[in-house]
DNA sequence: ATCAGATTTAATCATTTGATTAAATCATTT
DNA sequence: AAATGATTTAATCAAATGATTAAATCTGAT
């Protein structure tokens, strides 16, 4: 079961097993033992290293929640470019997250609401959105367009493909493989349909 | 603890706390005491009753599976809608149901992928999909849009706020008054841009 | 080689949790 | 009222689970 490369460190190891059991199962049905078997160590260790689950959970969740949605605010504060090169950028950059790690959105919003607020308190996150230069440039592109809005959509379009994986895989017939083909398909696609929607 | 209402049949109560439990917490993390407490009655009963606690889930879940895909379909496939239409309606009906059960998208999707292929095997909806009337208005709307892309997109419009509640509600500094609002207005929005994509 | 500290292991604990059992209570029929 | 079956309860079980402990082993410095 131990499939973790013998190269790394113990503490490693540990973390690479928690990131993929916590991850696949959440929290809850995430037993230490499975991260144990995982990272072919003894239950032990896990204490010895991380005092206990809920602490491990923690490391592990702050750095999801900073990959899920760290990526996405430098592009939208960002001074120099377009709206639609914002729009591009978001696109391709999320896609290509989450095609390395599928599982990433659904695990993270599921805990974060289980988990009420302990996770977001990622200070000002408020304030950054709403001064980013994103939201400018949506309300000048389109002034009947809620900025808030138009970022729901923009996010339900790039995230909907992961959430909604094992659903439409059975709806299209189609295998891993041919399915992130047509996600990523959607990297051209979306941006094109965002700007359409801008334009309505 | 127990709020349930007295005059419902004990079966009745186990199966109300069941579902407010399950949604919320996820089946791993719900104990049967936590239901048995919310139903206000005797942990012995819900064995007495349901056998176990993955019968009493699998019944749960059968009905938020039916919820949450039940009503899309019969939409899709009527003959005598516009495109335009369908759209209107699978926004209206899902933001409505939505409204009522928030949790329901981020419940029913999890558990999905956890208890992978044990509830979609609803037969044939690759094929009812397939050969729906939605599909081909959108083939003879706009060949260049691919039909499952498009459903994907529209799905996504329409989830995303309930899968993201809390991030947004933070980002926007909504309270649940405000936030439900907020998502009311997309009922008109989403068809909009969903017909600006279209027109892309 | 030896020592000291870091790492790892096997064994065990206490609690939680799903489930069961035997008895008590309630409702309905006669 | 008595009897019968359905419903409900308190008590308990066995397994699972997070955590700890004391001992064994390894590693690097002297």
């Amino acid at each position: 079961m131990a499939k973790i490369d013998k190269d790394a460190s113990t503490e490693d190891k540990i973390k690479i097993a928690a990131r993929k059991v916590f991850t696949q199962k959440g929290y809850a049905a995430t037993r230490t033992r499975d991260i144990a078997q995982e990272a072919g160590i003894n239950l032990a260790l896990l204490s010895y290293y991380f005092r206990s689950k809920e602490k491990l959970f923690a490391i592990i969740m702050r750095e999801k929640v900073q990959k899920l949605f760290g990526s996405i605010v430098p592009i939208l504060v960002r001074q120099e470019t377009t709206l639609q090169e914002k729009i591009e950028h978001i696109v391709a950059e999320y896609t290509e997250i989450l095609i390395e790690n599928p599982d990433l959105p659904l695990f993270v919003l599921s805990e974060i609401r289980n988990h009420p607020t302990q996770f977001l308190e990622m200070a000002p996150i408020q304030k950054v959105f709403r001064q980013s230069s994103f939201i400018h440039q949506i309300k000048a592109t389109n002034p009947a367009v809620v900025p808030i809005q138009f970022l729901m959509s923009l996010l339900g379009m790039i995230l909907m493909p992961f959430v909604g994986m094992p659903v439409f895989k059975i709806i299209t017939g189609k295998n891993d493989k041919q399915y992130i083909k047509l996600i990523e398909s959607r990297k051209k696609q979306v941006p094109i349909w965002a700007m359409s929607i801008l334009s309505s």
